[in-house]
DNA sequence: CGAATAATTGACTGAGATCAACCCCCGTGG
DNA sequence: CCACGGGGGTTGATCTCAGTCAATTATTCG
């Protein structure tokens, strides 16, 4: 029997903000990229990007496909993941707004990673050698830029480290404290991981299968440690969930 | 049999730079950070670095240490690895000249990771602070540091994606080609890398014990694609084992 | 209500970890 | 020079975690 019956993930707390033109300045302030900037430089900015929309599952790039922009995510929450060639996917990071992606230097022809949005997403292209001008004349931008870089090797690393280190079990544990963290919000049910999440997609992230995922899982929620349903996990018991990372 | 006896690695090209004052600048031009710089600009930034040197095997950094420093590798080449709580060590990347490490937001307090000197290292020491200022005030050596973030990055999620989907076999034979493409040399046995690789190193770097590394790099000498020996791996056979690759 | 997709559960299998014995270098000191 | 010792490397036997295959049950949606 599962925790409970529908989804308690909020389904149309679809952030209502759109690509709207008008709210693209405030967006684009809100940035860490462009927080410490003049309007008016904000806005000069503004218009060097174009805006794209994008529903929920819909891929904003593709793996594979020529590199054509770099994308700034302004809203929502996007996927990145690496597909294998047997067919499978690595699920490598989750995007949140301020986070950029795309071929930074001028050499990268092709992306790397299909992704993927998670919620209704607003993205601000631009192409490569535009966005580097922007970072040369716009130190604290390109500082921001690799802050945020810096942090998402730190989480790679981290990843590395588990994939290389840990057993199913603790790798799945730790991907759940991690999404936990980035994306979590409290409910009735315990902590939320904030984006609908099956069993695949985490098999994908730590590298296991649906059936391990499904099993780890199962014997958590009977410890009391998640609770799970259909395409979305809660962390119950976040001390004793740490706890058995530990044991590692 | 081995291939040959003794080692084939340049035991003593210890790279005869050391950390010498007068050395300091010019290896300071040379890094692609100040490529773009006056000289007198390079010379400023010069003064706000401590340089300290260290023999092969000397650690830089300690785990865990509280991370007082950050570091910019001018000579040489380091390895960067992470303790698991069980004693083994993940080798999460090699260093080489030009990449820095260490505290770059002040939030961070300890090193993460162990890094260690494969060979004569000149390290340039400086507070996060500091550093901070030269990137904000020095566009292009911030665009620089996004530049080389972005590729470990890259190179990072490489590593998880192997991590994740490819069996032992290939993991080892990815590492060593991209061991070989970072610290390649050619020489009579072939492709040499660069530094002294234990099968407990490669073991470390893939996730695996030194047992499989053994027995799979022994697989592959015997069908001609590498040569090894105590301490030391050479490819023999780029193309076959490349297209080893290509089989998952 | 069915049809489709997600999740669960069980039985079997296999890649690779673990445990253990042994060999080879290579440095050291008598 | 040789005896010794230790660390890296190899090899084999066994065991186990998790992947695979397969059947069954939930859950959502048209």
């Amino acid at each position: 029997m599962t925790a409970r019956r529908h989804t308690p993930l909020p389904q149309d707390e679809n952030e209502p903000i759109s690509c709207s033109p008008d709210l693209r300045l405030t967006i684009l302030h809100g940035l860490p990229f462009f927080a410490g900037l003049q309007h008016e430089e904000v806005e000069a900015i503004n218009r060097r990007f174009q805006d794209r929309g994008f529903e929920p599952g819909e891929t904003l790039v593709h793996a594979g496909d020529e590199a054509g922009y770099l994308f700034v995510l302004a809203a929502g929450k996007a996927r990145v993941s690496r597909p294998t060639l047997a067919g499978k996917e690595v699920l490598l990071d989750v995007l949140t707004p301020g986070e950029f992606f795309g071929p930074l230097v001028p050499g990268e022809d092709t992306y790397p990673d299909t992704v993927r949005a998670l919620t209704v997403v607003c993205a601000l292209a631009i192409s490569s050698a535009e966005f580097r001008d922007i970072l040369n004349t716009h130190p604290q931008a390109a500082v921001a830029a690799l802050d945020m870089t810096a942090s998402r090797l730190q989480a790679a690393y981290k990843q590395v480290h588990q994939l290389s280190a840990y057993p199913a079990e603790a790798r799945i544990a730790a991907a759940l404290l991690t999404l936990g963290e980035k994306l979590g919000r409290k409910s009735s049910e315990g902590l939320l991981i904030g984006i609908p999440l099956s069993r695949e997609n985490l098999a994908d992230m730590t590298g296991t299968t649906t059936e391990t995922a499904s099993r780890v899982l199962s014997a958590f929620q009977k410890d009391g440690l998640v609770k799970a349903g259909r395409g979305w996990v809660a962390l119950a018991d976040l001390a004793r969930l740490r706890e058995l990372l530990e044991d590692f």
